[in-house]
DNA sequence: TATTATTGTCACGAATTGAGACAATAGAAT
DNA sequence: ATTCTATTGTCTCAATTCGTGACAATAATA
């Protein structure tokens, strides 16, 4: 949810949403950004909402532009959720109370809401989560252990990394999961951890190879008592 | 667009509708249902709107049975366009001064929409198109020659269809784009057709078999003048 | 009974993949 | 300096899959 006042009930489309689905990868893990309510307890994707004379699309890079101050992210719209009883009305009043607003003064935002999906894959490094006027804590998660989420939530993340794990390959070239250059083995990790299998080194490397989406860079000196690997980088075209 | 009147401006929620691409297969040809509007030579994707009430999903099968008679079809949403300037006021006023109906009283179809996307694989065979209040025809046209569609119709019908080419084994498995029971050429038509290219018909039999997908029939005797192929059906899982 | 068009399957080389082997090497240990 | 260790890049070889043509089987027709 974004920064609102109450004109912003006429300044959007009524029971329209957007919900983000933030990929990051630390390590060895694959990450959510979710953002928690003040006082709450209640945890939620980053959404927001369509004004009426803007892009879907544009209002979704500008809501995750708020949130994560990052710009140029390439979204992926995967899913419109739109069963009947998609409506915020009970985590929402509580928080609105909480936050010392008024329900009555903000009754549009506890009705039902169509909810357009999107996801993208974010460098964790270049994110400086920012919590909104809402919100507490905008934070990353470990998508294998994430916090409890308010309504469908947990079924828009699950459909997200099933959308993901289809097509990997050029959805990976696109996006920005991993530093703009990587060595051979940290882009593996990426795919087992999106993918949740161990794959297999050589074949794996041969793979990736053959797919001529990658180029090679100067070595790099990891410090470590072993040979150094290769960096690489997608070719972007 | 489906049968309205004045009262229906309340019923629906606003600024949401539906298209759906409704696939059939005749002889060699991939097919889609069009719509065209009393007097007026425009040209639509079978559409409609979402009840204040609904399921979003619930909308569009209640919308498909209205045009084809057929219940039970597996529809598949595949993108929501959103784009601000997606409005129909110039075809729309069109269709309703034509249809003698007051843009005045039905102003809420001349503004912005965003519309969810859905596709169907169904039997050609099944279809009995039913025209609606709005319409005068409701046919199948060959998807590579098409009516000139409104809006951004044609579209929406190529992101259809890149849709449908993606993990096609699956997709046709779970539609009705042919009959239950079907040989081994037809499914390759249907491929050929989807694909918009040619395939090898040995590879194409051993690939098809390898799947486990296909269950075998008795033989068909077809009247032809040589050997007479085998019936196959999808293993429904 | 011979002819013809089409179908199901096999055969064989080419390409791809799974899985282990091994040399190269950057730093740590001695 | 020399040896040791963990990791990396590549090679090899068998197993599998794929492209392509060959060929026998067969339903109707001549």
């Amino acid at each position: 949810m974004q920064k609102i006042s109450p004109s912003t009930a006429t300044d959007h489309l009524p029971h329209l949403a957007y919900d983000s689905v933030i990929f990051g990868f630390s390590g060895t893990q694959l990450k959510i950004l979710i953002m928690e309510y003040h006082n709450t307890h209640i945890f939620a994707l980053p959404g927001g909402f369509v004004q009426k004379n803007e892009h879907l699309n544009d209002a979704v890079r500008r809501g995750l532009k708020e949130r994560t101050g990052l710009d140029n992210i390439h979204l992926e719209q995967f899913y419109t959720f739109g069963d009947a009883d998609r409506n915020n009305a009970e985590p929402m009043r509580t928080i609105l109370v909480n936050n010392g607003l008024s329900p009555e003064k903000y009754h549009w935002m506890l009705e039902r809401f169509i909810s357009v999906a999107y996801y993208a894959l974010i460098n964790y490094q270049d994110v400086v989560p920012q919590p909104d006027a809402l919100s507490d804590s905008c934070r990353w998660y470990p998508v294998n252990a994430l916090p409890p989420l308010m309504m469908d939530h947990a079924g828009i993340v699950e459909k997200a990394l099933q959308t993901l794990r289809d097509n990997l390959d050029r959805k990976l070239a696109r996006g920005n999961l991993l530093p703009p250059k990587f060595t051979m083995k940290e882009l593996q990790q990426a795919y087992e951890a999106i993918l949740d299998t161990k794959l297999l080194r050589t074949t794996f490397q041969r793979r990736m190879l053959s797919l001529n989406l990658l180029e090679r860079h100067e070595k790099q000196y990891s410090g470590g008592a072993h040979k150094a690997p290769y960096l690489y980088s997608f070719i972007k075209g």
